[in-house]
DNA sequence: CTCGTTCAGTACCGATCGGTACAGAACTAG
DNA sequence: CTAGTTCTGTACCGATCGGTACTGAACGAG
């Protein structure tokens, strides 16, 4: 086995400069060029670490949910109504943050043109995937009797998700960190048991 | 007063084309070429009609604007909690409808590239406009008494437009109305007053 | 050292981007 | 009729798009 030119640069940490030009332009506002200039990397060093613009993208979207804290923090809750809040006021300080406004999975490929349909899908795919989570995690709450039994968990999840993105949007529209923690206040009264 | 050779196609009618397409595939994700083939002009035609893609695109917003007829009836209501109800109850109709899914205000232009900041803000600026229009809703039902002098119209305003954005990106991830009918319903139960 | 492999950057590819010059056609005013 | 104005489509502009051949350079194995 013989092993070749080692790679100049660390590949993690080229994936959060790529991350950070997809938050701030999302997937169709962002060229190449933006990208291999975050990077410090030339376009074939970029295609040959990580595929194309697509394939790319995909792992910053794997990237961005490792770092992502605090939702890992949220899931580790004891309640369903602290995992909520968790990752309510979680979100309000990721999208209000220095990396730009937003959540990366909201605004990074909502509405796509005609090739770049793959893209919307899969990020289509990971909301649908974090919803799905949040669900079996109130399920578990209705089992455990933290949840009433009269709730539906699957209701529940998406209103919670609903909300996520609502912040996310806001975000982008420049709301500021204290008028949407008031919002998740108002979010939180309607939420079921204690 | 000479007047030249007529326009050969109702501007509104083409503007309607133009703001589907728009709609499925947002401001960047949108090509010329895509404009010119769904209104049926050929591209000099668009320019000396609508000015340039950017302007176009405004011109589509505000065309969104008032064929949003859920939004006017929502501000005609009597009551502050029947004006929140009716615009969220439109929107899940309006952004799960055939038109493609979505709201054009939240998708259209959330993150772009350098060249469409303008864009970008204008979107931003009509969500504010939108939450401003409630704002000042709420507070007329706070001086009628509809609404108890203890809440902030501000940040219920705030709260209720996120519910909206919220229900925009649901419907992009492909939510029924049945679903988000029934988030609308967690929501509302938050609304104060009868 | 040589050889095979993998990385680096330059320079380039066809396609498409948003935008326009231009010439002819269709209209009104006189 | 002519003159002036405005719309029409063809054909084109430079710039940029995502993606790639190709030539060296930097490594480990032998």
């Amino acid at each position: 086995m013989t092993t070749g030119r080692p790679r100049a640069f660390d590949l993690d940490e080229r994936l959060d400069r790529a991350l950070r030009v997809f938050w701030r332009q999302g997937y169709e506002g962002t060229a190449l060029s933006d990208l291999t200039e975050a990077m410090g990397i030339s376009r074939p060093s970029l295609y040959a670490a990580y595929g194309n613009k697509e394939a790319l993208f995909g792992k910053v979207l794997d990237r961005y949910m490792e770092t992502a804290v605090h939702v890992r923090e949220a899931f580790r809750q004891p309640t369903a109504r602290s995992t909520a809040e968790t990752l309510l006021r979680g979100t309000i300080a990721a999208t209000t943050g220095e990396d730009g406004p937003g959540c990366l999975m909201v605004h990074g490929a909502l509405a796509t043109g005609g090739q770049s349909g793959a893209v919307r899908a899969e990020a289509a795919a990971r909301r649908h995937a974090a919803e799905d989570a949040l669900r079996e995690r109130f399920e578990r709450a209705r089992r455990e009797g933290d949840l009433p039994a009269d709730v539906d968990a699957g209701d529940l999840a998406r209103y919670v998700c609903l909300v996520w993105y609502g912040i996310a949007v806001q975000a982008c529209s420049g709301a500021g960190s204290e008028d949407l923690g008031r919002a998740v206040d108002l979010a939180m009264r309607t939420f079921p048991g204690g």
